[in-house]
DNA sequence: TGTACATCAGTGAACGCGCGTTCACTGATGTAC
DNA sequence: TGTACATCAGTGAACGCGCGTTCACTGATGTAC
């Protein structure tokens, strides 16, 4: 009665049954994006995304929480991949170091505000990763994008800090998560406008970086 | 069959309708913080908690939601209230400045410590206040202690920088938001230790706070 | 070339669970006459 | 002082729901002889 009278569906042939596994993967994702909450990201909705029985699931992952901890590997991927482009975009466009800083920034907003249940469900943090002990946390290759992105522009910008790109790298990514955890919810006059979260980001980074060394110019 | 066999909860009487309530909140936050996972938080839940039945939740509580908004806004409260006291203690202990506003942002990180799941359900923001109209978002009390306590700290330290009480409020709120929304998660060496997070703290503060006016020491 | 068999990809029915909510009720306590 | 009645505080049983998971199965496709 779940899928009420659609063609049954096709076998996949011999060996292409990660085929499936990728359908899944992308319903899931589907499903966190268009209906917004994560609650609605169950195992049984998922397979009625797909079209598939609910049990079909289980030839492609252990459980829910495997399920789910895929999903999540993809989106700190996605999000990581992200970042790097944006600032390899912006140097490659002959951008300054501040500006291509920034598209790394904007890069993270923009996941964050277009793929809000993504983002949302990374960051709770509920679920582990099976693997830790030997890959760490996936989190940890987003930490990497910023300490890239910090190092990069300190190097030109202001060589002598450059020691402390690992914790300037902490902190962008730190500070960066709460200004977007909470911006919807902030008090007036600061609620809602992505105009004035841009603004609090660019208050927040001429907070936080170190000034030019005073040597020579940036650039 | 819930309650297996305890004695029939006697009645309160005409009037004291109201101690239930508060019987039912107290439950909810001991729900909240002994089994960790805001997932228990369920109307079931604390009715068996407080040893009564479930549908006597409705006599205090509209629904689910109204009673879960009832303890958000208390702890909000709670969380708001700490911070002043922390601020006021160290105040009265002849504190300088500086100190004094590492005692509220202690109060901060004790409260989020201490209560992690409070502190989760509170900041996750899946519940609205139903008379958002009328008194706005209760993180607004919260914002409002951050502001309080960098307006003091500047009013003695940098007066010249007063007019950025506020938005040095909302920095100190989202970026220590997420900071301890990630620190058990940070990558190495980053990650889950207490004093990692102070010295991260601090480090944030420094880097925020505008440095004293230079026409006259601190103090 | 034919056929028995193993394997692969997937299904349908059922399980037990905890949940939020509704309903008609009960039993104690106060109030009107 | 006694009694009928209203009100208050709370209950027990039941509802329908969606969930994760299990089980024994089916039907197509490839492989061994």
């Amino acid at each position: 009665m779940e899928r009420q009278g659609q063609p049954q569906r096709v076998h996949n042939a011999r060996g292409e049954g990660d085929r499936l596994r990728q359908e899944i993967l992308d319903a899931a994702t589907r499903i966190l994006e268009e209906t917004g909450r994560e609650k609605a990201l169950s195992l049984r909705g998922v397979a009625r995304e797909v079209g598939i029985a609910a049990p079909s699931v289980y030839l492609h992952f252990k459980d829910k929480t495997d399920l789910v901890w895929a999903v999540l590997a993809d989106a700190y991927r996605a999000l990581a991949t992200a970042m790097h482009e944006a600032g390899a975009a912006a140097a490659a466009a002959d951008a300054d170091p501040w500006e291509r800083l920034r598209a790394t920034v904007a890069a993270y907003r923009r996941f964050a505000i277009d793929k809000p249940s993504r983002y949302r469900l990374m960051f709770s943090l509920e679920y582990e990763p099976k693997d830790r002990t030997i890959t760490g946390h996936p989190l940890d290759t987003v930490y990497q994008a910023w300490t890239d992105a910090v190092d990069t522009y300190l190097t030109v910008v202001s060589p002598h800090h450059r020691d402390e790109a690992d914790v300037l790298g902490i902190h962008l990514l730190t500070a960066l998560h709460g200004q977007l955890a909470l911006w919807r919810t902030l008090p007036h006059p600061f609620a809602g406008s992505e105009a004035i979260l841009i603004e609090l980001e660019e208050s927040l980074l001429r907070r936080l970086m170190p000034a030019p060394d005073a040597s020579r110019p940036a650039g």
